[in-house]
DNA sequence: CGGTATCCATGTTGATACTG
DNA sequence: CAGTATCAACATGGATACCG
């Protein structure tokens, strides 16, 4: 009458209004068309310009990014470098420690996506 | 020149675009406000009405329920059940096969969810 | 280069009323 | 109950120009 193994974390009754709710919260701070992309390409680049940031994310325009940047950088995903002592000025965005914590939420989403895609092209 | 052992998706430079354009899709499909957490509702209850899912999903309007129940269901996450041998006539929600491919995804945004919550919390 | 300011078109939402 | 229609309010987004 009972499962013997739990191999991974059942969504259940009770634990479902918590999920909705964390997930309601990560969805908050990370949602939105950009923001996870943004985290991604800072992810895999290190540090990185604006320019060449926005040429990295198709579609995105300068006011978008660098509202969203400021977000990133309020939550504390990201961090914005400048280094005053070459003229003109560069500014450099880093990925942040914290940023990384949402790797496996990247995964998730990007396994999904993968496999998600393909459903799409199969049933054409 | 081959990996012999992948023990986990690692997020490499060259694995980095794909990842990009598989979380894009992604957040196509289930990004916005509500999508995730209408599915996650569904999940719990196996079937459900329509005004007690509105009422299970605080400040969503019947109007944006309706539409993202539509698209929901154009994208096979959610199956719309109708009692026409019932008057008056029934319609119940419920979550598909495939919308339970999205687990991963949700327990990932979930738990990073809550211990964001917990680090916001002692910040302050 | 790294943005910001402004204007405008478009999209999204809320409130309310209404229907079978 | 299970939505839909309508309209007004507001938010979002692109285009362009501009600045230090």
């Amino acid at each position: 009458m009972e499962d013997t193994v739990v191999f991974e974390e059942p969504i259940t009754a009770q634990k479902c209004s918590e999920n909705l709710s964390s997930v309601e919260d990560a969805i908050y701070v990370i949602g939105g068309k950009w923001k996870l992309k943004i985290i991604i390409v800072l992810q895999e680049n290190g540090n990185i310009r604006f320019n060449e940031l926005q040429r990295s994310i198709q579609g995105i325009s300068a006011r978008v990014l660098s509202n969203e940047l400021k977000d990133l950088e309020l939550n504390g995903f990201v961090k914005r470098v400048v280094h005053a002592d070459q003229i003109p000025v560069v500014v450099e965005y880093i990925s942040t420690d914290y940023s990384r914590t949402l790797k496996p939420v990247i995964i998730a989403l990007s396994q999904w996506g993968k496999t998600h895609k393909r459903k799409i092209k199969e049933n054409f």
